[in-house]
DNA sequence: GGCCCAGCAG
DNA sequence: CTGCTGGGCC
């Protein structure tokens, strides 16, 4: 048996966020760390930075997007990118999945959205449908599978400051809440619940909303999510609100799970 | 009888530059401070930042291109900004002159004039005529009277690293050396030429020439010109090469002249 | 290569 | 507000 601390985070530029990283790092040497918005190709990414830091890195990205990346201190085995499923987009900066050991990592940036009247927020919805196709075609629950990333979705109205005037936000929408809840309903639950049931936990910040971090005017939209055997296997679960305070940091924190596996 | 330090520089962004400044001012602390490209409308412009360096400022700027102010410890009297003979552009954000007591000061910023047969360089002359004849109509030659700035000529073969290959450079062609040389016989003298007379001392190092600063390969195009009073009471003039070597550099670094006057 | 901008994104 | 882009500038 040993202790894991795995972390997501949305750093929005993998490149600007290195000083951030390197600091958080020094506090929380996480074995296995899920990052969406690289916003670098792969051409581009910082791999010497990376494994100077310890780590071990699969990642694909887009010239100014999205991307994904795990870094990790053991090597990963059997990942890939994407969807698989034949459609275009492939999701191949957007999804990541592997697995050390017994234990499989899937990593997601699922899209914002932009406006519920967005054609991309039909895309939204298109991604948990063929999120949720995956699990169906390529794992069980009764495996140790661990669903992490920025999900985009708010699941209730303690994830939100403001939840009356948030309904029609496509990360808040009851339509784009009940998909999730669908996509959850596959085999997850909520890890980071189990262990922090009250509101007023965000692990998001606007940089528009001023003092948002002091005023704690947030989201909790990057999820960590786990079948049965692993959830009962973590021991705690947290937001880390400090690389949010720090110089140059992202509008997103970490969000850290500990297990004993 | 007392000892000034006046410094030229080409800041390239006073806002993006100020860290710099505050620590090239820790070393050297002029009295007089004459800049080139600040880049920064009048409403824009630092002044808090600069107050709290002990400098007064007269300044005036364009959005994001050229600007020029001058710093002083001692409050300028007299100044003014631009040609005022009546043409456009007036000037105003590449001239800017004044005085402390009987030191007359005039600080320029040359137009680079892109390519010899490009309208800029029509410009350029154009720039140099009117500046004589303000020499002209304001000034005596037998004034202490300083001009400093980017002039964007090297007046001789000595002043950049590969002559040969610069002869129809818009800042080394024959006809903008003569034309500067012209100017320059109006009554001033090369204060920098009569204290470092040997060649490979340069003030600008283009950010695109890989090692320019560690290979010394650059442009003397900024330049201390002193009348002849002036130049009498110079006691030393150099460029002072470090502060292109630190941290997010100005293309440009500072050249140095020390008076007793 | 580092500044500026405008436009787009979250 | 803080990223990204591409274009202009020197």
């Amino acid at each position: 048996m040993a202790r894991w601390t795995i972390a997501t985070f949305n750093v929005n530029s993998l490149r600007s966020r290195l000083p951030v990283l390197e600091r958080w790092l020094e506090s929380t040497p996480a074995d296995v760390l899920c990052l969406q918005e690289t916003k670098v190709t792969d051409g581009d990414f910082p791999l010497d930075a990376v494994q100077s830091l310890g780590y071990r890195a699969i990642y694909r990205g887009e010239k100014a997007y999205n991307g994904v990346a795990i870094l990790t201190k053991a090597p990963m085995e059997g990942y890939a990118f994407g969807f698989g499923d034949g459609e275009e987009p492939d999701g191949g900066a957007r999804v990541v999945r592997g697995r050390i050991g017994d234990l499989c990592i899937i990593n997601t940036y699922v899209p914002q959205g932009k406006a519920i009247d967005n054609p991309d927020y039909v895309y939204k919805h298109r991604f948990l449908d063929r999120f949720r196709a995956l699990l169906d075609r390529e794992y069980l629950t009764t495996e140790k599978i661990l669903w992490v990333g920025d999900m985009n979705v708010a699941p209730t109205d303690m994830d939100v400051t403001s939840p009356e005037k948030k309904r029609d936000h496509p990360c808040f929408a009851p339509d784009i809440r009940e998909h999730f809840e669908a996509v959850k309903s596959w085999g997850f639950s909520d890890v980071f619940r189990k262990h922090r049931p009250g509101p007023g936990e965000f692990s998001f910040f606007d940089y528009r909303v001023k003092g948002a971090l002091e005023r704690n005017i947030g989201w909790r939209i990057d999820h960590i999510l786990a079948t049965p055997t692993l959830e009962a296997a973590s021991v705690d679960c947290f937001v880390d609100r400090a690389p949010r305070g720090w110089e140059r940091p992202s509008d997103h924190t970490p969000v850290v799970v500990r297990f004993d596996l």
